[in-house]
DNA sequence: CCGAGCGCCAAGCGATACTTATGGGGTGGA
DNA sequence: TCCACCCCATAAGTATCGCTTGGCGCTCGG
C-alpha cells in the first residue's frame, strides 16, 4: 500500500471532489484521478462512489479514511519532534568527563548550556580519559572531556574527533610546614623534592609524576596512590607526602592544611572534547561542545 | 516529510545498516542511502552515526523509529481492514425495501446471505419506491427494492442502474361471503367488481387501480385508502370493500376471512432493484444484490 | 600490509508521475 | 429543448525522480 496516495485521498475526502483535491494539492484533476485509480487497483475494492457533483467515500473509504488520518497526525507529530529536536527546544547530552572536571568545568558548562538553551538535557558521567573514550565509542556517550599529559598519548581511536579546548597546570602541593611551602606564587623545581615522600593519583597521573621526576634527575619515592584528590590533599596536609596536583583539582576542593606552588618545568596537561565525526551536525551536541569550549577557554 | 522514506528507515533501524537494508528490501546500497540522505535532509538533523560496521541511531533517529513504527503498524492495520471488505469478512450494507417485500423477499434474502457470507451487516430500512430511490440518490442505502405497477414510469433517476428481478401478480380480494368469492383459482374480471365499494393501496397503487379500472371500462367506487395491507384486508373481511392486492401483501399476512381470485387482464407489478453504477464492484454490495435476485427468481 | 566490509559520490538509464488534450455523462439555466 | 458548465475518465507526451552501476575512502582484522 502506498503510503503517499493515503494522504492524497484525505485530500479527496476532504473536498468531496477529485477536482477539488487537485486544487487543493496544486496539481491537475488527471493526477488525483489516477491516484485514486492506483489505490482502489490495490486495495481491491471502490473507495468512492463518482457522483454528478464529486465524490462520495464507500465504507471502504470511510474505512480508509480513518486509517489515513491518524497517519497523517503521526507524520506531523514526528515532524514537531524532529523540529524541536533541530531547533533545541528538545534534545538529550550525554556526556562523559573524568572527576576533577566533573567538579569545576562541567558544571559551569552545564549552567551556560541551561541558560541558552534551558530544554536541553544534559547527562554528566564521571569516567576516566580511557573508559570516556570507551564509552564514546560504543555509543554510551554523545561527548567526552578528557585530557593528557604532555608528551602522553592522547585517548581516542581514529574514528572520533578530538579537539584541544584548554590546559590544566600542574602544582606541587606540599603540606604548610614544609620548607619549601613559601612563596605561593613562586615556582618551585621538582628536584627540590627529590627526598620526599610521594602520593600519586591515578594510574596515568603516577605514571606522569614518575616520567617528570625522572626528567628532573631523581625517582621519587611514590607511596601512596589515589586518584581522590581529596583524599590525597588529606595525606599531604598531615604531612604524609608531597603531591603534583592538576589545578582543576585545587579548583574543586583545597584543603586549608596545604600549601601551593607553581611546578616549574613541567607542563601543563591538555584538556580534550571527543566526540564523533558528525556530532557537531547534531545541534544538542554541538551546543554541549561549543558551551564545554567556551567554559574552558574562560577559564 | 517523505512517508516512504519513513518505512525505509525502519529498515535501516531494523539492520543497523545501510547495506543491510538494502539487501532486505531487494535493493542497492546507493538506493538506501539516498533514501536516507534525502530523510536526514528534511529532518534538518543527522538521523545515524555512520560507524566502521554499520550505522546508530542519534536521538533523532529514535524519535523518528518510534513515529515510523507506528505508521507502519496503523498501514498494516488499513490494508487489513481493506482486504476484509473486500473478501466479505467484514462489511455493511444498507437496504430500502418497500413494506411488503420488507415482510417476505428481503427476509428470505438476508437469512440467504448471511449463510454465504456470515460476517456481513445488513441493515434494512422500509420506504415506498420513491423515497427508497431517494435515499439512494441522497447516499443513505447501497441498495433500493422497489416496484413499477405495469405501464407507471419506475423510479430512480439517471444516474442509478436499475434492474428487474421478478414481478408480482396483483390478485383481486373479496369477502367471504361476496357472490365473486368463488372459485379461488379461476380469474375474476374487474368488470364483474364494477359495482362494489373499493379500498386503495398507497397513492400509487390506488392510482393504478383507478386506471386498471378505467381500462376495464368503468369507475371504481374508491372509498378508503391505507398502505397498510393487513388493515386494507381486516376491512375486505368484514364486507366493507373489494381490492386489489399484491400477491407479496398476501404472502406476509393473509386474513382468514378474505377470498382471493386471479385479477384477469391486469397485469403484475415489476420487482426492480436500485443501486449505483459502480455499486456491483462493492463486494457487500454486490452479493447484497445477489442475494436479493436470486431469492426474488426462485419466488 | 592487504583484503573485506561499510558507506559516499557521480553518472546513466528507466520507471514513475504529472501534464495537456479529449471525450462522456449529468445538471441547471436560457 | 438545447446549450453551457461541471465533474470525472482516458490517452499520450514529457520530465522528474529513483534505482543501478562503477569507483573511492575509511576502518578493522588477519
Amino acid at each position: 500500500m502506498d503510503v503517499q496516495r493515503l494522504l492524497i485521498f484525505r485530500e479527496i475526502a476532504r473536498a468531496q471532489s477529485i477536482g477539488g483535491a487537485a486544487r487543493a494539492l496544486g496539481w491537475t484533476q488527471p493526477a488525483v484521478s489516477q491516484h485514486l485509480r492506483h489505490l482502489e487497483r490495490q486495495a481491491g475494492i471502490p473507495l468512492v462512489l463518482r457522483r454528478p457533483r464529486g465524490v462520495q467515500l464507500t465504507e471502504a473509504g470511510h474505512a480508509l479514511l480513518r486509517h489515513a488520518d491518524a497517519i497523517a497526525a503521526r507524520v506531523q507529530a514526528a515532524t514537531e519532534e524532529l523540529q524541536a529536536l533541530s531547533q533545541l527546544r528538545a534534545g538529550t547530552v550525554r556526556l562523559a568527563a573524568f572527576p576533577s572536571a566533573g567538579a569545576t568545568v562541567v558544571p559551569a558548562a552545564m549552567s551556560l548550556l541551561a541558560r541558552r538553551h534551558p530544554r536541553l538535557d544534559v547527562r554528566l558521567r564521571e569516567a576516566e580519559p580511557p573508559q570516556a573514550a570507551d564509552l564514546l565509542a560504543a555509543g554510551d556517550v554523545d561527548v567526552a572531556l578528557t585530557f593528557a599529559h604532555a608528551g602522553e598519548e592522547p585517548a581516542g581511536a581514529g574514528e572520533m574527533v578530538r579537539v584541544p579546548i584548554g590546559e590544566d597546570p600542574l602544582r606541587l602541593v606540599l603540606p604548610r610546614s614544609h620548607p619549601c611551602a613559601q612563596p605561593p606564587d613562586v615556582p618551585l623545581h621538582l628536584r627540590e623534592l627529590a627526598r620526599d615522600t610521594w602520593t600519586g593519583g591515578c594510574e596515568r597521573c603516577t605514571d606522569h609524576l614518575r616520567q617528570a621526576c625522572e626528567a628532573a634527575g631523581f625517582t621519587p619515592d611514590i607511596r601512596h596512590g589515589t586518584d581522590d584528590y581529596v583524599l590525597t590533599q588529606a595525606l599531604i596536609a598531615r604531612g604524609l607526602a608531597v603531591g603534583l596536583l592538576p589545578q582543576l583539582a585545587l579548583d574543586a576542593a583545597l584543603d586549608p592544611g596545604v600549601a601551593v606552588r607553581p611546578a616549574a618545568g613541567v607542563r601543563p596537561r591538555v584538556l580534550y572534547l571527543l566526540h564523533h565525526r558528525e556530532a557537531d551536525q547534531i545541534p544538542a551536541v554541538a551546543s554541549a561542545l561549543r558551551a564545554l569550549s567556551d567554559t574552558a577557554a574562560r577559564a
